[in-house]
DNA sequence: TTTGACGTTTACGTAAACGTCAAGTACATT
DNA sequence: AATGTACTTGACGTTTACGTAAACGTCAAA
């Protein structure tokens, strides 16, 4: 019924050796079923892969990305654990938020820059002429 | 005349340990001055060690956060160097766009998931009405 | 049937980013 | 003179995140 895929297959898509998505699964980021000994990744697996990428460009550590996986497959226990989850999700948010504002500092100081440059070109120019 | 910051002011002020200072000085991204054998750090070191902070927190390997300040020092060179630099910014920036762009989604997705544990809560607490 | 492409496990290697002593220097205080 | 505080330079240790090589199984095409 629902597409699966190998582990090269995902190793394309995603740009990542085979090595790699077997480490995730050493450390219990993924846990894809298996064809006798061969392994056979789920859509569902596809998208946890997805979100550790993801993750891991954001900074999180692989042990920190487990616990999100983590808590983004099973919000179903008791009211402490999901408020305990919330306020863990509130706090991934401040840093994000954070992260974000770096990276617009950033992207502005860029932009100064690049004009800096842009104008010492012309007038590089301007004194050929 | 300008203020100056010893090791031990730097590791208070940005929390970060003494051996970290050390460590990014080893890898040529700080050059304090000396007072005899002791460390003087200037405002403009201080800004640099703001920067490497930012960077990491951004992901960036000090090895690349090494590149950048370069750049970001000595915009004074070529033709050639001035161009090469431009396109170098285009591409960090095209970086943390992406990066912004992960962010993003994941705020959605904490959004979502706080919704739904909400909802669930709300939804046994009329149960239990 | 052998070659090739794909997969497997096991295990040691490695680069990055520091941590953690150890041993010494320099200067002020008690 | 001794104690304390802050600084210094090694140098080895540790964690994270894989790389890489070895040795082997499986199946299909030539």
């Amino acid at each position: 019924m629902s597409e699966t895929f190998s582990i090269s297959d995902l190793s394309r898509e995603f740009e990542v050796t085979t090595r790699t998505i077997r480490h995730y699964e050493d450390l219990g980021l993924l846990a894809p079923s298996r064809a006798g000994q061969n392994r056979v990744y789920s859509a569902r697996d596809r998208v946890h892969l997805k979100l550790i990428l993801r993750g891991r460009r954001l900074g999180f550590s692989l042990k920190e990305i487990g616990e999100l996986l983590q808590l983004y497959d099973a919000p179903n226990g008791e009211v402490s654990q999901l408020t305990l989850f919330i306020g863990k999700m509130r706090e991934r948010r401040e840093t994000l938020l954070e992260q974000r504002e770096d990276i617009d500092r950033v992207l502005e100081e860029l932009d100064d820059l690049e004009k800096r440059c842009a104008e010492m070109l012309q007038a590089r120019d301007e004194n050929a002429a």
